[in-house]
DNA sequence: GGGTCATTTGGTCAAGTGGCAAAATATACG
DNA sequence: CGTATATTTTGCCACTTGACCAAATGACCC
């Protein structure tokens, strides 16, 4: 692998690897459906808020979703809307194995 | 999280797991063209074709791909094909952001 | 059977990840 | 300003992951 194509690799890897945890993908999904705080986001998990808060700043880095600060509440939107049509691949691809 | 939903998110995340590492990806990526046997593989990737074949367990393991042996050689095959598609969107959102 | 080639498996070690709890930060409100 | 609320950061620990080497397996060839 070139020093360049590995740096891409790297970069593409970064994305795979933040939805590669069960919570980080809950919330994605979640967000699928328009923005939430951190507190709804909480409850949709059912982890620790400092737990949840890391999670999330795992996917902002990736680029996977975006914060905004609105009063108390940090709001997270969905910003990779193409993840959810890739989970429904994923999902069909996943039944046709528990069928067989 | 209701303990079957988390279920549900786990072998979801199982798959972008397996996903999440430069030299599994890279291997997808070149197993989308047509399949592949590890020594193949593992001239693009370039690491020790012990840690190529590990690789591959993983992306197995995760129904990503299919193995086939024909004599001494083990050939690969891309199952998942929509993970190529996903490629492309990650790809755009990941120029997005290297231009702004 | 013995030798050789392609691949997998097991061992070991360094590095990375995830989770909780405590402390820090930021914002509103009286 | 002091207090309450929402979130992030830090520290620490257990656990997992990835890399390499050496040894084992499996298939072909003589």
């Amino acid at each position: 692998m070139t020093a360049q194509k590995d740096i891409r690799m790297k970069a593409r890897a970064e994305i795979f690897k933040a939805l590669g945890h069960p919570a980080r993908l809950a919330m994605v999904v979640a967000l699928g459906d328009g923005e939430l705080c951190v507190c709804e986001l909480q409850e949709i998990v059912g982890s620790d808020m400092s737990t949840v808060s890391k999670h999330l700043t795992v996917l902002r880095h990736a680029g996977l979703v975006d914060a905004d600060k609105r009063g108390k509440q940090m709001f997270y939107a969905l910003r990779l809307r193409c993840a959810v049509e890739f989970l429904h691949c994923v999902d069909r691809a996943l039944e046709e194995r528990s069928q067989s």
